[in-house]
DNA sequence: CGCGTATTTGAAGGGCCTCAAGTATAGTGG
DNA sequence: CCACTATACTTGAGGCCCTTCAAATACGCG
């Protein structure tokens, strides 16, 4: 009953280490809070750095990430996490995944109430807080340029998420899903992680959710792809086999696609 | 061929002064500008501030808004624009709108080369821009301070680009709908502007581009509002007649409708 | 006051959702 | 290490909501 018929299965031993079950750790050296860890620990050796940052710290998978401190931002280090917005009248709306080396509570650095955002762990996975007042020994002069980073980094944050918020409204399910796979991969690669064969971090229900689709269209579509031949597919595992095309149909403008009036 | 029956006409003379033909300018006191203004006229007089940002720069209709300087902030002071990001494959995707007292060009503030975000004006409008670097006379505690403000200010953005995508994602398109006029409702009421019957600032299609909807979608959805008695609409001038009614359709769980298994 | 743009309306079709089980996977505990 | 069980993933059929195409009308700017 499998249709993809004589693709490369996904599962055999030779592929086990293509796809270990979680997320692997990032090297600093590859992670966006890597400037302001360097800032933190200007002047100062590698062990008062370990003692600034909270290095390591392991959440459970479902658990809820909380900083430590009052102000302070997190970075992922293995794992993955998933940030959640409740909705006024039903479920919570996921509105952003955070994959390893990459930043976390940037918005909500200066929240004081109940954060609005919940952040969630999507399996095993080892976060990085670092302190963003209250720093010891600091100069004016390296709060300002720390400061002036930080306002740099929640920028870029900004952009991120206005891009995800442009091509999530991408026409039809079928480019949404790739808009969405080539996204993952991106960041992948960007962190020095494989980025063409990967296990999925999430579930199917939180990428239908992510994508504003139902979980069956999700699940329909993975087959629809791999039958295609642009992945190959077997639960979580992913595997890219034809990225171009993939890209091609995140456009909208696919082969046998008619053009949409959305505006 | 009305059907909204006996509804107050939109359009007597009366009614004339509650629809300007623009939005009306915000006060100083009202903008989100006016943190930043004020740390920038630091133990300076009011014409010194005057100086330091360029006031009421007037933008035509369908101008785009350009940066003097290379990192600056600007502020809308009158009138309204739309932020949009080019798509793959497409029309560009309004990720988007900013009205009187609220920042723009937070996202792009560190930039370097060809912005990927366009800001057009969406009628005649007038702008503020405030340098972010080179402040004249500044010590190094004011500019620590600074920067940690304007980074306050970039994850204030960011949240609400979260929050944005979280109701955006509403379930169909009446929740969609009567969740935009909220917010921009809410947005003129945060602002000490009339919230209650106003113009909106873009036409129809923005307004669907900008949902993820069909142009006449949104129109049909209108008159049905209209219908119904929740609002009343001609063209681009609104009057709010029933403001929880739509909070309840926004929630998605209105009278009618039925549950929705979206993840 | 006229022309261009914006808004409106109707009819038909398709894509995605809904409901309902069945199967496979992975996390858990013995 | 293996059985066990809860969760995640699949698959099928039917129907509604929203889109698409087409064209008329109203509004507003110059």
């Amino acid at each position: 009953m499998n249709d993809s018929g004589n693709v490369t299965p996904l599962l055999t031993p030779a592929n086990r280490r293509r796809f270990p079950p979680y997320c692997p750790p990032v090297e600093c050296s590859a992670c966006a809070l890597l400037a302001l860890c360097r800032m933190a620990g200007l002047g100062v050796d590698e062990t008062r750095l370990a003692e600034v940052v909270g290095r390591k710290r392991p959440v459970a998978r479902g658990a809820e990430v909380h900083r430590r401190e009052r102000r302070s931002v997190i970075a992922v280090r293995s794992g993955a996490l998933k940030s959640e917005m409740p909705r006024p009248g039903g479920e919570a709306q996921i509105v952003a995944f955070h994959l390893p080396g990459e930043l976390v509570a940037l918005a909500a650095a200066d929240e004081e109430g109940e954060p609005e955002v919940r952040t969630v762990a999507l399996m095993p996975s080892e976060i990085c807080e670092l302190p963003v007042s209250d720093l010891p020994g600091f100069a004016p002069e390296e709060a300002a340029r720390f400061h002036l980073r930080l306002a740099q980094d929640a920028t870029a944050a900004l952009l991120a998420a206005q891009r995800t918020l442009a091509w999530t409204r991408g026409e039809g399910a079928e480019a949404r899903l790739a808009g969405f796979l080539l996204d993952i991969a991106a960041r992948f690669a960007s962190r020095d992680l494989p980025a063409q064969a990967f296990r999925l971090p999430m579930p199917r229900r939180d990428i239908a959710n992510f994508l504003g689709l139902a979980e069956e269209t999700v699940c329909r579509l993975f087959r629809r792809f791999h039958g295609r031949g642009w992945i190959a597919v077997s639960g979580k595992r992913i595997v890219l086999r034809d990225p171009a095309r993939l890209r091609t149909v995140a456009a909208g403008t696919a082969a046998d696609a008619g053009t949409s009036r959305r505006a």
